[in-house]
DNA sequence: GCGACAG
DNA sequence: ATCTTGTCGC
């Protein structure tokens, strides 16, 4: 009886997501170019909220329990926005080494959207995970540092959590500048960061809503001069409070170093093989 | 209409 | 993400 409105906004997205599969459907098999972008966002949007279903904002496993910790990170081509290199390694905390590290050439196809780069570069992570899964068992790390954000996202979706639940591991979102959302800006960043007084301080990113999206945390001393904090959200099968205190864990130097070594080595990698094609 | 907008 | 010069400091 009483058909709230949140009922129909669901309907009418539902139909146009319906739609829009149908659309995809006929042009793909008659070689036309892709969907329309409106409806490309629609379905995606419509992805993100179904993927979310799975999604857990708690501890899966006790922190204690953590011994290896993965990071991935892509780097491009010079020029280009789709030759790439995906890089996976995983850290070991107590000693900060590096004991695997995995780097694939990469084209991507989707372009770069705000709200949507899971849907640029989250399959080539999953690649990346799935073959450590199946050759190296024994590395397999307990929780994924991944570039981009996780719940601190237009839909409580980023990358971070699309990687986690596909993947079905833990995962922290890590961003180096802030997605803007409930209200967040750069003026945000910049207020709470007067509170961080020594390295290893944070703060809560408190969205207009009143929602919790994350936090900022300070890994540079104070010695260090200028600091710009680092992101963190969860991103699936972890608190943020776990998730704060294992990334500060690993920080060595401002990024964390699952996620830095994954960046530097993915970049080392695109050198030594120059741009050319080599599947 | 204009600017903002993770990587 | 990437394009870039210099610059401050260990």
């Amino acid at each position: 009886m009483v058909a709230s409105l949140h009922h129909h906004t669901r309907a009418a997205l539902l139909l146009a997501g319906v739609a829009s599969l149908g659309l995809a459907w006929r042009r793909r098999a008659s070689h036309q170019p892709l969907l329309p972008r409106a409806a490309q966002l629609c379905v995606w949007w419509l992805r993100q909220r179904l993927l979310r279903l799975w999604l857990v904002t708690h501890d899966l496993c006790p922190l204690e329990s953590v011994r290896l910790v993965g990071g991935v990170d892509i780097s491009f081509v010079k020029e280009s926005t789709t030759d790439a290199c995906a890089a996976l390694v995983v850290v070991d905390p107590a000693t900060q080494e590096v004991v695997y590290e995995a780097c694939r050439r990469i084209v991507l196809t989707a372009p770069y959207i705000p709200g949507y780069l899971a849907f640029r570069e989250v399959r080539f992570l999953l690649q990346l995970v799935e073959e450590l899964r199946s050759t190296r068992p024994e590395l397999m790390p307990q929780v994924i540092l991944s570039d981009g954000n996780g719940i601190l996202h237009p839909n409580h979706f980023g990358v971070a959590c699309h990687l986690g639940v596909l993947a079905g591991i833990p995962t922290v979102g890590v961003g180096k500048t802030l997605h803007h959302v409930d209200g967040l800006s750069k003026e945000s960043v910049r207020r709470l960061s007067e509170s961080l007084i020594k390295a290893g301080d944070h703060a809560l990113l408190v969205g207009q809503s009143g929602t919790v999206w994350g936090a900022v945390l300070r890994t540079t001393s104070p010695a260090e001069g200028n600091f710009k904090p680092v992101i963190i959200s969860v991103g699936h099968g972890i608190s943020l409070n776990s998730a704060i205190s294992l990334v500060w864990r690993t920080c060595k130097h401002r990024i964390p170093e699952p996620v830095r070594q994954a960046d530097l080595r993915s970049r080392e990698w695109l050198r030594r093989n120059g741009s050319q094609c080599s599947a």
